[in-house]
DNA sequence: GCAAATCAAAATGTCAGACATTTAAATGTA
DNA sequence: TACATTTAAATGTCTGACATTTTGATTTGC
């Protein structure tokens, strides 16, 4: 395991580096006990502490984890789905929010990967998927319920609806967009008459989907994509009416 | 800037988190620079290794850079489009070697997901992205192309498939679940008989962007899938057969 | 002889202080 | 004014030590 020396990194990045190649091609496998910090420091030439700045940059990405007592040391770790949409959301909100991603932007994106799963989640929906989506078509329709707490159902809703097709890797790659669009659908207010639209066309996704049609249901996805963009550039357009720099 | 305290959890993992949290929620904002290591280590009551540690955690996520010197120091860093495709890749490519995750699987996110986008790229589709896709076609037709050189030249192709739909959060999403695939389409053998399918097909989807024709587009990236699959099938019962564990 | 308590070892987690290196601004000089 | 030099501030790195956690081995008590 060498560093590559035409790079000029720091030295922590690089022998992150030289592990992480390791891991991602397979010469460490899942579970696999890496050296101890003593060995690797040897091993790569530095001292302990740089390699424990290596060490935590592979944790930053959960490659490896570490115990702590006689047989501990790091491990490379299984990246489980939950890591990973974790990782998948907090990338993707930062990105929309640095890069000042527009509104229509986000929104086509989002609906445009929602409607990928639509002729999926049409055919192999079960009960669970169908009755999460209803339960929260029904908290929608409660008269109190807080802006934030409406699109927090609405969330909810939406990964239901890409749960279903049935896809774990469809899941994992649609939680960021989901939930990335979050924090721009709280600065929508909803009033009691858009919440009422939303739910109308919630319910349709739902009932396409439960009579297992997919075209129904990519209608309906369309028509919730137009109405969301609708109330999204009304506030776009206040805010940017106050904000004119 | 306080830490949780109830969280037991390494320092250098909670100072990130909480450093984190500060630029997520938008406290800290883009380019703003972060207190020095030292001032950090008295903030935090911890000693300056530690507080290194935290930052590196933070770098490996591309939340923060460093810059060494007078006024160098650590800065909430504006996460590009390119860094962020680089950890979707990333991420995407482990998740899908460590989980055995079928290719069945991968295969129908993958096209799923391209599905997403021809809509909007045949509605968009420039010359740039034509003249990309009919090269990486022209090269796949070449007698002497290797395997992986093929693989490579199918990503390209693709890659120009999804960007021509012209919105950058789509393709950073793609990003992921086409590269994310090509570790397992590099098992692959590509006869000859294939490659020509292939590129008939191709040519079909380039064919129909050019037009404006979403659904013949859909139609051939339909196609693909299956032909796709078909491929891999052979390939996976082939090396379950090899390897019966 | 067996179970509980104790101890030892190995590893990570943390600290303190020092030195090296890099960078840009401040200063001095022709 | 233009250029060279110095200097200060920051990160990068090293050394060595101690604290803490965990497991396995050992000892002790009954």
């Amino acid at each position: 395991m060498k560093t590559d020396p035409d790079r000029k990194a720091d030295l922590s990045a690089q022998i992150a580096q030289a592990i992480r190649d390791a891991i991602v091609d397979g010469r460490m496998i899942v579970d696999e006990r890496l050296p101890s910090e003593a060995e690797l420091a040897e091993q790569f030439d530095v001292s302990r502490p740089t390699v424990r700045e290596a060490l935590k940059r592979l944790a930053a990405q959960s490659l490896i984890r570490t115990a702590r007592g006689a047989f501990g040391g790091a491990f490379v770790n299984r990246l489980s789905y939950q890591e990973a949409y974790g990782q998948q959301i907090t990338t993707s909100t930062l990105l929309l929010s640095m890069n000042a991603v527009g509104f229509d932007t986000a929104c086509e994106a989002r609906y445009a990967l929602e409607r990928a799963c639509t002729p999926l989640a049409a055919r192999r929906r079960d009960a669970d998927h169908l009755a999460t989506m209803r339960a929260e078509i029904h908290r929608q329709a409660q008269p109190g319920l807080s802006d934030e707490s409406f699109c927090a159902s609405d969330v909810t809703f939406h990964r239901a609806l890409v749960d279903a097709a049935g896809n774990p890797v469809l899941s994992y790659q649609l939680a960021g967009a989901v939930e990335a669009m979050q924090p721009l659908m709280n600065m929508i207010t909803f009033t009691a008459r858009s919440r009422e639209q939303i739910i109308k066309l919630h319910t349709r996704i739902t009932d396409a989907l439960e009579a297992h049609d997919p075209g129904q249901a990519e209608t309906a996805l369309h028509a919730l994509e137009a109405y969301t963009l609708e109330l999204g550039r009304g506030i776009m357009a206040e805010r940017s009416g106050k904000h004119p720099s």
